[in-house]
DNA sequence: CTGAAAGCGCTTACAG
DNA sequence: CTGAAAGCGCTTACAG
């Protein structure tokens, strides 16, 4: 057969190495992966030969004997909160990122419609081995992916949660934590009557949140009602003007993305209701929209970045035999600005 | 050697396929890549038969033997433009995402520091064999990946546009359509003062930007001043306040991104400065952000979905073997609203 | 401590 | 029209 080769520069295999060395390819294999058997001096000039020829394994070779792609997964349903406009977004994906690559793994993305396809794509990657663990986001109420990656015995790490998880470890958000602070923070500032523009209940972290929220609420003797939307921002300024309408009216509104938040404000602007001077808004997730707008809104911060790399880690501990257990959840911070009057 | 059995189902293979078939490896392999030289009922069982069992390829093993991952690349620098707030880039991953996997082509996405990081990702990449081909985002002027493409003999295209391209072909954004479009807009509104703030000069997306505004400017015997910034909202904000406090105090400013144009507004709003009144303000990237603020926001709307699925689909025929040329600028329309006192 | 060899699951000339 | 075989570039028991 005629070898194959492609345009461009040469890529060294470890045949190249084995060769220049004088040895077996077995053992460059032994030397570059650090396994014993090997004596220094001929593990160390293996080594300096790889490392002058730029030799980088091809990935393909070694998934295919190793069993192992190198790769995790992360699929999303598009439409609704994940790739929505939230800057959330763009950090978790980051920080997720950056841990697999400090780890030299890849990361596969793929976007898709609704959670049964991010389901299917689970399914193939598991069936091409392109992947050797994912990460799931945005957990559903019974989510179908859990039994799935139980099934497929495919290692799986939840970001976000808890919910129905079965038995994949998960990375719970800061919602009880969140919700709680930012219902004290109002309480202490008087506010009695507290509305909610809550995301949507088919997600779990929107459960927690109800949850946690109806709780802190009843806890400082204050009364709220909550309204869901599917995240969108016609939906928050709907349904902000609605509670804005409609008797008890509020005098804080909490809204559980910054995009809600933003045109919530907006239309207490149009009704009339001067902010915060007769309305306190507060944004569940900080961005820099929180900080852009007028007047600026405060919100709940955290770590993003390093919320999204410890998930990963988990995954990338997983995938190596370790044992994951569940994580306490991620610590929050309220930020005071203008929009609750600090 | 033992058989490496992982635990979860079986994934079946080409062997298992041809062992119920009654035939060769080869044969099946034939069959399932659609290749000629086999009897249309010998095909139609083995195909059906794959179908049965669920048969997937094995990507490693496909691609260790025809040299091809089936993956494309994607690998962006974090701090600046891309994975900042804006829209734009969940938009343009979702429309590169959907063209891809309609090719059944998986993405490998990489967030790294630098372009210098973007082009050793692209090194690493094309060494381990991971991926077929790269797209290239925010290019610069004398863009460092370029050469490395070229010099690799990877396939590339190049989203934005142009520069200093090479061979590589490339999709130009809406730069000169969209600065041409607003600039008319304004100057049609009698605006004879119109400041802009600039995203950074490294980026040939802002050269070509700042061109055909002055030029477009001084066609319409208007006048104009040009800030650049980090795309940051503090530097949107400073910008302004600088433009708005020093002679000629423009009647419009125009920003290179929808952060700093509600960045913008604010600080308008907090010297006082009327909007639309006084100040006509517009961005050139639409968004949600744009409607949702008070007033909304005038501003440069395109298919950024579209506009990513097409450098996707260029990418495949590239890969493919095909000639792709270089594209015509995406159209865009411009969205008159409050801001320009529309 | 080292080498020769089998195997991972495909693709693809080559011979019948 | 079909089968047997080599090869892609690794890893890994096994025998020396």
């Amino acid at each position: 057969m005629p070898r194959r080769q492609g345009p461009g520069p040469r890529r060294p295999t470890i045949a190249d190495i084995a060769e220049r060395a004088g040895v077996s390819k077995g053992s460059v294999s032994y030397a570059l992966n650090g396994n014993p058997g090997l004596s220094d001096h001929t593990r160390r000039r293996i080594l300096a030969i790889a490392e002058e020829v730029g030799w980088q394994p091809n990935r393909a070779a070694r998934a295919l004997s190793a069993s192992r792609s190198g790769a995790c997964g992360l699929a999303l349903a598009r439409p609704a909160r994940t790739l929505a406009y939230e800057p959330f977004f763009s950090k978790l994906l980051s920080g997720i990122e950056a841990e697999l690559s400090a780890n030299q793994i890849a990361l596969m993305l793929q976007i898709v419609e609704d959670v049964e396809a991010e389901g299917e794509a689970l399914r193939r990657w598991w069936a091409e081995r392109r992947v050797d663990g994912v990460l799931l986001v945005d957990l559903r109420v019974d989510d179908p992916r859990v039994p799935i990656v139980e099934e497929l015995h495919l290692p799986a790490v939840i970001v976000g949660g808890p919910g129905s998880t079965g038995n994949v470890p998960f990375f719970p958000g800061n919602d009880a934590g969140g919700v709680t602070r930012i219902v004290e923070h109002l309480v202490a500032l008087g506010h009695t009557q507290v509305d909610r523009v809550a995301g949507s209940p088919a997600f779990a972290s929107t459960q927690v949140r109800t949850r946690v929220f109806k709780q802190a609420l009843s806890r400082a003797g204050a009364r709220g009602r909550v309204v869901n939307t599917d995240y969108t921002s016609t939906a928050g300024a709907d349904a902000t003007r609605k509670l804005l309408t409609k008797e008890p009216v509020p005098t804080a509104i909490v809204y559980d993305s910054d995009i809600m938040a933003v045109a919530g404000l907006s239309v207490a602007q149009e009704l009339g209701v001067p902010v915060p001077g007769n309305l306190a808004v507060v944004s569940f997730d900080d961005s820099i929209l929180c900080e852009v707008v007028r007047p600026s809104l405060t919100a709940c911060a955290r770590d993003v970045e390093v919320y999204g790399a410890s998930a990963a880690r988990a995954l990338v501990r997983l995938i190596e035999g370790e044992d994951v257990g569940t994580q306490e959840e991620a610590p929050s911070e309220l930020v005071a600005r203008a929009s609750t009057g600090g």
